[in-house]
RNA sequence: AGGGGCAUCGCCAAGUUGGUAAGGCACCAGACUCUGAAUCUGGCAUGCGUUGGUUCGAGUCCAGCUGCCCCUGCCA
């Protein structure tokens, strides 16, 4: 853990403020699903903890009843812990604090600082001034302590409709800051809350809700984004009005959260996806959301692993996919069993060949641990993998060519077959009965090593081949409607793709690597009649590369 | 422009008493290879938004510019 925030965390520690221990929390919102900027915050803030021998909270930043649904505060916790992240029994909601929350305004009206706005939304918004000019004090901004009190009980009593009041901060109304000149921190809202039901009727703000939430769990280390940075002389303004020591008090800091390539991380743009039907749900494996990432099936150390390699800092930056990509693949590389697997089969009858048999491959190239595959007279290979006007730099099958069928024998291929129009339906080829992998005489060199299944024992599989949902132009940059930028080819869905047998009984979410094509989940439709697997991200290529130049 | 932030390689990002630009991704070259994968080796900023200044010496200090982001919800 090194970054800024842990480096403040460093000079609070010497500076012997916080003695008793560090504690973060992540405070989301339940209005949306988690997305990878998420996970970005959520380590950041259980690390940090983490790393500092403290502790991280759970909380739910539920102060709007009108936005906010139980359904998300279930996915929500569901994601932190298949990230691995564990807040223990300190799972708390704002909701919480309200009756606190209400008396701690109680004590800032008594001391002066806050007072009941008879002004509507849209007054409010006029005198509150502009960027260049301060605004103008409400005509109520100087009742008595008295009413105030009196007029505050009354909101909390349901003797207001909404909008008729608020209850505003007394700060400044000529600040430069906007966040200072008299926020509201109130407002009547006859709405039922998800767990307070009807209780209540007046709602705090986010930004007073959020530093005495902070305050109140002990929380020392308020982690949040940039755009709060303006809220902080409020956060400060609060705790330091009602009196909480200086040493002890949370202390809020920002850092810029994740944009990434090719994707789109705002609640607004990921409900509009599923809203208009561009994708299958919240957990389409297109989404950026944790769900979707699951389901496509990134593993949770994979997302971890990225959100350590980018960094934490206060410059707004793109990161590029392909920074996530190369995350999952280090951590596939090491953990998915290979199985061979042929996209798009193109039939081969080895003409010397009439017994069938079994033969051994590794599950792993070093993790050890074999398994049987048959083997026979008809296999299939991958289309791709054989050419008739082959470049000089193609060692795979040609005419006339050899090559090696992987953990099997060198073959040759002696005769095509095309149909009426001329393409391709299959291959007679001989074997090299010499070059059986693993015997003796097996290690004649020969360039090219592909893939095959054999034909009778090959297991029908549907693939569903992700490409990304938007395509970014070359800056990583989306147009202004992000929409216009979806890719049409994201999802191409393979129906007859044959897998070796040993697959046949996966169970959803097992993982594997395609030899020489990439590593693949069993998705959660998978039936006994219909296996499906996604494909989670292709394995380097070099050769589409040297194709293509 | 009133306020608050940020500017170091194509993308992230270290650099904290000024001492002569980490690392990762991407990319390129080569070695190795029964995955054109993995692995290994090498390459990749005389330069730190810009212009001046201070200094023996500045990404780091000072001044002035420029660019980008955020702020006028009874959202968070």
């Amino acid at each position: 853990m090194e970054n800024f925030v842990q480096q403040a965390i460093d000079d609070d520690l010497k500076n012997g403020k916080y003695t008793t221990g560090i504690h973060t929390r992540f405070p989301p919102e339940p209005n949306g699903y988690l997305h990878i900027g998420h996970a970005k915050s959520i380590c950041l803030n259980f690390g940090l903890a983490e790393f500092n021998n403290g502790l991280c909270n759970l909380r739910f930043d539920d102060t709007n009843p009108t936005k906010e649904d139980v359904e998300y505060v279930d996915s929500i916790q569901e994601d932190i812990h298949w990230l691995g992240f564990d807040w223990e029994d300190r799972k708390f909601y704002a909701s919480d604090y309200f009756e606190k929350l209400y008396n701690y305004a109680v004590e800032l009206i008594k001391k002066n600082l806050a007072y009941v706005d008879d002004l509507s939304a849209e007054e409010i918004r006029r005198t509150r001034g502009t960027l260049t000019e301060g605004g103008k004090e409400s005509p109520f901004r100087n009742r008595s302590i008295e009413e105030n009190l009196n007029l505050f009980a009354k909101m909390k009593a349901g003797e207001f409709s909404d909008g008729e009041k608020v209850l505003r901060a007394k700060i400044d109304m000529s600040s430069p800051n906007m966040n200072m000149r008299d926020p509201v921190i109130y407002r009547i809202a006859h709405a039922n809350h998800h767990r307070t039901g009807d209780q209540w009727c007046i709602y705090p703000m986010y930004d007073f809700a959020h530093p005495l939430s902070d305050a109140i769990e002990g929380i020392t280390h308020s982690v949040c984004t940039l755009e709060f940075e303006d809220h902080r002389p409020f956060y400060d303004w609060l705790l330091e009005s009602l009196d909480f020591d200086e040493k002890t008090r949370p202390r809020q800091i920002e850092f810029a959260r994740l944009d990434l390539t090719n994707t789109v991380t705002s609640k607004r743009k990921l409900l509009q996806l599923v809203k208009e039907g561009h994708v299958r749900g919240w957990d389409d494996p297109r989404m950026s959301t944790l769900s979707g990432l699951r389901r496509r099936g990134f593993t949770p150390a994979a997302i971890k692993k990225f959100c350590n390699e980018i960094g934490v800092a206060k410059a707004n930056s793109l990161v590029d996919i392909s920074m996530l990509e190369h995350c999952v693949r280090e951590d596939l590389n090491e953990t998915a069993d290979r199985v061979m697997a042929v996209l798009n089969p193109l039939k081969v009858i080895l003409t010397n060949v009439d017994e069938d048999e079994y033969l051994i491959a590794e599950n792993h190239p070093h993790h050890g641990g074999n398994r049987y595959i048959p083997f026979g007279r008809e296999i299939f290979i991958e289309r791709d993998d054989f050419m008739e006007d082959a470049p000089k730099k193609f060692f795979r099958l040609k005419p006339g060519g050899e090559v090696r069928l992987k953990y099997a024998y060198i073959i040759k291929c002696n005769e095509v077959i095309k149909d009426a129009e001329g393409n391709v339906i299959e291959l007679r080829c001989t074997i090299d009965p010499t070059s059986k992998s693993g015997g003796e005489t097996a290690n004649r060199k020969i360039k090219g090593t592909i893939h095959w299944v054999e034909a009778k024992s090959a297991i029908k599989a549907e693939v569903r081949l992700y490409d990304y949902l938007l395509k970014t132009d070359e800056n990583g940059n989306l147009p202004e409607d992000f929409i216009s930028a979806i890719n049409p080819n994201s999802l191409i869905v393979i129906k007859n793709a044959l897998i070796e047998p040993s697959v046949k009984f996966a169970a959803p979410s097992t993982r594997y690597q395609f030899l020489r094509l990439g590593y693949f989940v069993v998705d959660y439709d998978t039936t006994f009649e219909n296996l499906v697997f996604n494909r989670i991200v292709g394995l380097k290529d070099t050769w589409s590369k040297v194709k293509n130049a």
